[in-house]
Order: C-alpha cells, then sequence, then structure tokens
DNA sequence: GCTGAATTTAGAATCATTCTAATTCCGACT
DNA sequence: AGTCGGAATTAGAATGATTCTAAATTCAGC
C-alpha cells in the first residue's frame, strides 16, 4: 500500500527553511503542507489531526501557533463563517467564499476581470479598506 | 434632570405585540427596543447592559434568548468581524459593514444602485446564494 | 380563574482559542 | 564540535462568548 497514486509525500518536504521572512520551522513547514495539500478549508482541529499522522508529536498549541505565525506573515488567510471555527486558506489571490449548505464545503469564488468590489459600494468619503471578507452560504447542484 | 432632550423614551414602548410572527414579550421589546434606540452594532453583552438600566431583572440568556428570536424571525441582523462578540443591527435593507479601526465603530454601508453583487462574482454554474455576508475594517478620515 | 405551552431565569456546560511557564530547539559564535 | 541566548514548542490551565439545563414564571385561550 507505498506508493499508490495520491499518496505523493506531503509538501511540506519542499517548503524552503525561510518563507516571506518566516523561519520555517518543522512544524510549521508541516502545517502549511497540509493546507497546500489539501485545499479544503480546514479549521485548526482538523489541520492539527492531519499534520499528527506525519507527526505524532505536534500539540493544538503549536498547530495554532504555527496558523497565527502563517496569516501574520501573509502565507495563509483566515476564513470565518460566522461564528464557526475559524478556517485557513493557502490561497492569495484576492477572492471570496462560498459554503454549500448542504455539504458544507467550502469553495473558492473570484471576482470576474476588473470588478473592484469599492466602487460599487458607497463607502464614506475618505475611507480606506484595508480588509475585507466576503461570505456567501447556498445551495449548488449536485455535481 | 429628568425630561432633558436625548432621554427620550426607549422605543419599545412603542412597538406592537407581535412582529412578522413573533410575539414580542416585555423582554424581547426592551432587546429591540434597545438595537432600534442606538444603532452602532452593540453585541449580547452591550444590549444586556442596556436593557438592565429599564428591566434590571433581565438575564443574559434572556438577552441570547431574545437576540435569537429576532434574528430567526429576520427583524434583526448579525454582523460578525472574525471571532468577536457577534454584533447586531436593526438595519433590514441589503447592506454591508465597515468598521474604522482607530475607533471600534462600525458603519452600515450600502451598494450603490443597481448593483448585483452576484454579477460581480465567477459563481459555479447553478450556485443559489441565499445569505451573503461583507465585512470591512480600515481607516476613516476622524470626521 | 384554569391549564398547557411558551418564555424567562440562574447557573452549569461547552468549546474554540489564548495564555502560562517550563522545556526543547537552533543558529550564531567561538 | 561546544556553548549561549532567543525563539519555538509543549501540556495543561484559563478565558470568554455562547448554549444548555432544569426549574420557575408568564400568558393566551378557554
Amino acid at each position: 500500500m507505498v506508493g499508490l497514486h495520491n499518496n505523493a509525500p506531503s509538501n511540506s518536504d519542499e517548503i524552503p527553511s525561510e518563507l516571506g521572512g518566516l523561519r520555517m520551522t518543522k512544524q510549521r513547514k508541516e502545517v502549511y503542507g497540509v493546507l497546500l495539500d489539501k485545499r479544503d478549508h480546514p479549521n485548526a482541529q482538523d489541520v492539527f489531526l492531519r499534520v499528527k499522522e506525519r507527526m505524532p508529536s505536534i500539540s493544538l498549541a503549536t498547530v495554532y501557533n504555527c496558523l497565527e505565525a502563517l496569516v501574520s506573515h501573509q502565507l495563509v488567510k483566515q476564513v470565518n463563517f460566522d461564528r464557526s471555527p475559524t478556517r485557513y486558506c493557502p490561497n492569495l489571490q484576492e477572492h471570496v467564499h462560498f459554503q454549500n449548505e448542504a455539504t458544507g464545503e467550502v469553495h473558492d469564488v473570484f471576482f470576474k476581470d476588473g470588478t473592484r468590489l469599492e466602487d460599487l459600494l458607497d463607502l464614506p468619503q475618505g475611507v480606506e479598506v484595508r480588509e475585507l471578507e466576503l461570505t456567501m452560504k447556498g445551495q449548488m447542484p449536485t455535481s
């Protein structure tokens, strides 16, 4: 059962020892690798379980620490749907999120070319948007 | 010190005993009245403290219950910024939210006429958006 | 006025996340 | 290779918003 397609080694092996000014420790590489490997917007608990398979000694606190480090160095983005556990996304392109209410799955959604959201909003004079989060929930044809 | 401008009686007195299919109990009226009176997007704790001034016996659990009832009957909307405590907003027009990072204040922001957000997004075929939340943070000129 | 269902209440429980304090690791410098 | 010091990791406790529980109260309809 070793070497089957899909059992490709985690990305974490190929992650350099520094990224965006962040020293990539063994644990940070594993956490980041997990996010790159399966881009299903896992939460901290999910990441913890996945990393544990390759590194059983890691602690949940470390997973939180690593996620926080990755987020603050802009390698990963947080995704919040209401108050459910924060999810993590390694896609750095500007995008928003849609959750299929039937399955819970979260999908990245992009703006059509050339659309600048800020142009469509009646923002008060002089506001400077630094951060923007857009989430949607709804139904999707069962593909 | 009674009767000064600005000490107008709370809206709660004028709230009918049923709204949108929801029986408006004394507590629900007070909670709703607080939201209508000062539209600064308070959280549950804030609402609790404000309602307590007119109804000192109310409990925090009741405030949560009332807010939940108002939300589920679509008289009030929840506003979430990341994982900070959920805020509540009685504005039912379609709008989004901007938080001034210097002050923490939250402002309602509307779309310019005729803009349909869904048209600007590259949504997968056949998705049906049921709920949408857009929040922004940034700076604002000190007016 | 009575009755059953809905609502309110205090306090306990939950649970995602953060904090604490101790240990371990790692790179820079000998 | 050996040492030093700051950074990172760790287990477990603490926090804090929210929900749950079970008992008491209220209320609409009879």
